[in-house]
DNA sequence: CTCTACCGTCACTTGCGGGTGACAAGAGAG
DNA sequence: CTCTCTTGTCACCCGCAAGTGACGGTAGAG
């Protein structure tokens, strides 16, 4: 009607968005789906994007999907003094970022199913958050050489991911409540524990083996 | 052709379990999808199980889903004498399981994107191991009472299950691959590191925030 | 043997999503 | 004005999975 593509583009990506925004469990993203949401004919997806997979390309370029490390750093605001409480402060900023964002927890829980243009955008943003988390946080930092810090980033990294998809659904994860504040301040302070004592007790020179 | 329900039945939850073993991701179980690998008619499933919602429930209860704290403990020979080492076998070895069942990692990962049968019966299965564990464990350690650490617990096992769910279809996830035993053996030893520093340093009796 | 309850097969309808071809309408170039 | 390119609409085909109704055959009870 209005015979503007780039405007149609616009409605058709923020159909998709709104669809997986409130997907909450219901699966199944579909051309004919996101077309009606968007009032629009489905033919104009395949063609200004080739169908459905280059549709989740485009929006997973254009889509603020993950957190940058800046503004996890501003969700908790990182302590520069010592690096454990800088390193918690990022992790609980990072899994506090991905609660707020409904179609990145969406990606997420997709990503543990099938892989699509999705699953390599998140690939490459992780990869990105762990390079800028690194110049960010270790350059001024000395980490004890016993510990393979990345393995224990991936460790926190993988339960945040986990948690936080995991919590959109409501419920609790052997005995910890996943969408109340209780939970998440227990979750915060496990994080910060672990993070504390990896990292002091390592350094303290004690073999772990 | 057998005229024998009972090995019908059989037949037919085998059949799912040997789609959800290798579903690897396409997803989509089907009533049709199953009856065809059984060889048999999909009427039966109606019949006998009242729908894929019943074979699913039916699936859930007669399989060996999880892993046993028996099991895990087997896996890794926990040490007694100490806390901290106990707990970390039992981790790796809890991770170390799951890898070994293939039709389990599908269901976590299902269990990430919709709630069913599977779900509800997982979520059981992980109250049960909680139970066990902290029966197996705590009773005849103490814990330091400034560590949650069912909270803790909660985190690795949420990484635990992420880990091993995602690792199944290969590549490798902030640094660490998931798919060969350098990374296996990195994430041991940062399991073991983590709760060797939490348990240690916290009993050691410093402050933690 | 005969009847009946049960097991298995076949055929069919229905609905939905993916995908495509053809057409109508507006906008700009000449 | 006319021609052409682009945008949007409509109508259709195809494949597949869910779900159902009816039928045939077999085993066991009496």
């Amino acid at each position: 009607m209005a015979r503007d593509r780039a405007l149609t583009e616009e409605k058709i990506l923020a159909a998709l968005g709104a669809i997986l925004a409130e997907a909450g469990g219901s699966r199944r993203i579909g051309v004919n789906a996101v077309a009606a949401r968007a009032g629009v004919d489905k033919v104009l997806i395949y063609r200004y994007f080739g169908g459905l997979e280059g549709l989740l390309a485009a929006f997973a370029e254009k889509t603020d999907l993950w957190p940058t490390v800046e503004e996890a750093a501003r969700a908790r605001a990182i302590p520069e003094t010592d690096l454990a409480p800088a390193l918690a402060a990022l992790v609980q900023g990072y899994l506090a970022s991905l609660r707020r964002r409904p179609v990145t927890l969406e990606a997420i829980a997709w990503d543990m199913g099938e892989r699509n243009a999705l699953s390599e955008r998140l690939d490459r943003l992780r990869e990105q958050w762990r390079r800028d988390a690194t110049t960010r946080v270790f350059r001024q930092h000395k980490v004890p050489a016993k510990v393979d810090i990345e393995a224990v980033m991936a460790v926190l990294a993988a339960a945040a991911d986990h948690l936080a998809a995991r919590g959109r659904l409501g419920g609790s994860f052997y005995g910890v409540a996943l969408d109340d504040p209780v939970g998440h301040k227990r979750l915060d302070d496990a994080l910060a524990a672990i993070l504390e004592g990896v990292l002091n007790y390592a350094r303290a020179g004690k073999e772990s083996n």
